[in-house]
DNA sequence: ATTTATTTCGCAAACGTTTTCGTGTTGAAA
DNA sequence: TTTCAACACGAAAACGTTTGCGAAATAAAT
């Protein structure tokens, strides 16, 4: 077993200064042809390669990005750190990724333990909990102490940093649009608790479209779902109350929610009920993932370019890291939405 | 802006040595309780953290380890690493994540950057490239330089290191076995080409049990499929080839699949067909998914306890690291799967 | 032969820690 | 007063780099 080699070896090993061996392997003009060539060789052939943490230490950069999510076992989030590693991997930096689960404190703990050295900046998507608290100190915290921040998706605004999002109130309100365009007259929302910012502009965008088109809203027709719906009793309690809504409603004639898990409950619950999609009930969800996609019938939905945001986000902050370290001015990118156009709707 | 402060910045504040400060913050018995309370207060003061990279370059340990898998877009390799981020906070250890996308050249590429002082050992599943390559040379250089690796799910058999497998084959023969107890007299197969040691394992185990029960198996019944089915265009063709198979096989009254996506493309054919599931087609898959969870009718499916892999592959790993750093014995941990029993079986 | 320029290399500092060892000061024992 | 232990602290090395600057050696110019 044979350990990495290091400067200091292969300069002793040749008998020469360590600096020397750096500057040849840098093929600094100091140094003569000869040793170049002596130095290089020696170097390939014990595949030396300098050493990250050192050079991190110098140089007070890591090359390193960290990543915070509120869950990784999630198709928009996963594809968002796929769009981040890609750039990251072009640009020449790794990618340290932390899960807050949603939770305060474990936000709080992962960008401490990140902030002392390890990253150069942060990617980050606010945790539930901390959206619930209002309490972004660690943000600011981080900030001030130089390292940039990078919000995505659930930002915050009166932070100062770059962030990224995605135009959920456009996205809402132009699929709703489609729904009344094709013929609907009677369109249910289901949506989250109003705390989460992309739940509330997704709502708003729904009543902005109504509105538009002179319906009034009907706080009958919108339902609340809370929790994270990871056991089969909420799952079935839900299913319940969707089940209800369409019945004690039976002229609602479309339904726009506010992720694509709702979405296909609806389709569950509306096959059961015999009703035929998107004939009788045109469905349309939010989020491109694979339920939507692999849904019988494959479900319409607002895709956020997860992707793309992911890409986005790291472009900014590597940009900031490199070039503009102290600029103040904070930018915000808003990211389109696009209607995939699939078999729940007309 | 203030940046970190370092003991250097504290030792000139209070007027003493940089290792008085230390020692103070160590709470050493070397140093006074008047100058403990003075720089510790102070350090409190001005949140004193230490610097990770400093220490990882004193210490030769940067207590992170780094993960590469082939794609995180993906329930099973996120699940995955979810349990190992779980160890590796409970055990102080960050995670740093590479991904390959099934490419031999980025997983050498993602372990190269990697190696280089910036984690302590590896979590990995193999890249397909890489096994239809066979040249595991770098993963014997790192082995070579005293880092440790974790293979978990696609491991390769002559490298020495520790390893975490499910039981693709118990999983699947149990799988078919209940099929068969079920009543259902012809099963069908729809697998991966077999170079993955994955898909390989379960179809052995689709074999073994029709064998143990008196069945030839038929090729006719077994369809192989490959590419990663990310187009519309590709899954078509696939719906196609399955429509194929059930109607020039009328008598198939089960299927088993090796992964979930293609039993949800099985179902929505089936039903295309008429055929009732699981009256008239039971259907049984691999991982327990969202899109197991959520199909109509729900699956039937092996669950591989992804989450379970990933602690045990980091607790692992993480022994191996602060324990038995020489120990040139390594384990092989074979993970149980288990059959979630719901709507696509009687 | 002496000065000057050029080439080639090594010294040392720096990044932020921890830790071993040495040293100066104090107080008590002899 | 001398001797020694206990105490409190500082100097320096080490981890592996990079780099400015000084210096030795050689070559060229006077």
């Amino acid at each position: 077993m044979k350990r990495k080699v290091t400067l200091k070896q292969i300069a002793k090993e040749l008998d020469v200064s360590i600096s020397t061996v750096s500057k040849a392997l840098r093929n600094s003009p100091e140094i003569s042809e000869d040793t170049k060539d002596k130095v290089q060789a020696f170097a390939k052939l014990y595949n030396y390669k300098p050493n990250n943490i050192a050079l991190s230490l110098k140089n007070r950069k890591t090359r390193t990005i960290g990543v915070i999510i509120p869950e990784i076992v999630h198709y928009f989030f996963s594809k968002v750190i796929q769009g981040i590693e890609k750039v990251a991997l072009e640009r020449g930096y790794n990618v340290i990724i932390g899960l807050s689960n949603e939770s305060f404190d474990k936000e709080v703990i992962n960008m401490e333990t990140l902030a002392n050295g390890s990253i150069d900046g942060f990617i980050l998507s606010v945790a539930t909990e901390t959206m619930l608290q209002k309490d972004y100190h660690h943000f600011m915290e981080t900030i001030n102490q130089g390292m940039p921040i990078v919000m995505f998706d659930r930002v915050i605004e009166e932070i100062p940093c770059d962030k990224v999002v995605i135009d959920d109130f456009e996205g809402a309100k132009n699929a709703v649009e489609r729904l009344l365009q094709s013929g609907s007259k009677k369109i249910a929302l289901i949506t989250t608790e109003d705390y989460i910012s992309v739940g509330y502009l997704r709502t708003k965008g729904y009543l902005e479209a109504l509105a538009n088109n002179g319906i009034d809203s009907d706080p009958n027709l919108m339902m609340r779902i809370d929790g994270q719906l990871e056991s089969e009793e909420e799952l079935r309690k839900v299913e319940q109350e969707i089940e209800t809504l369409l019945q004690s409603n039976n002229s609602i004639d479309a339904i726009f929610t506010v992720n694509e898990l709702y979405a296909v409950l609806v389709i569950k619950v509306a096959k059961k009920l015999g009703l035929r999609i998107p004939e009788d009930l045109q469905v349309i969800g939010f989020t491109d993932g694979v339920l939507s996609r692999h849904a019988t019938p494959a479900l319409t939905t607002v895709s956020q370019h997860a992707q793309q945001m992911g890409e986005v986000s790291a472009r900014l902050l590597i940009d900031r890291l490199e070039h503009k370290e102290d600029d103040e001015n904070y930018e915000t990118v808003l990211i389109e939405t696009e209607l995939i156009q699939r078999e729940s709707t007309l």
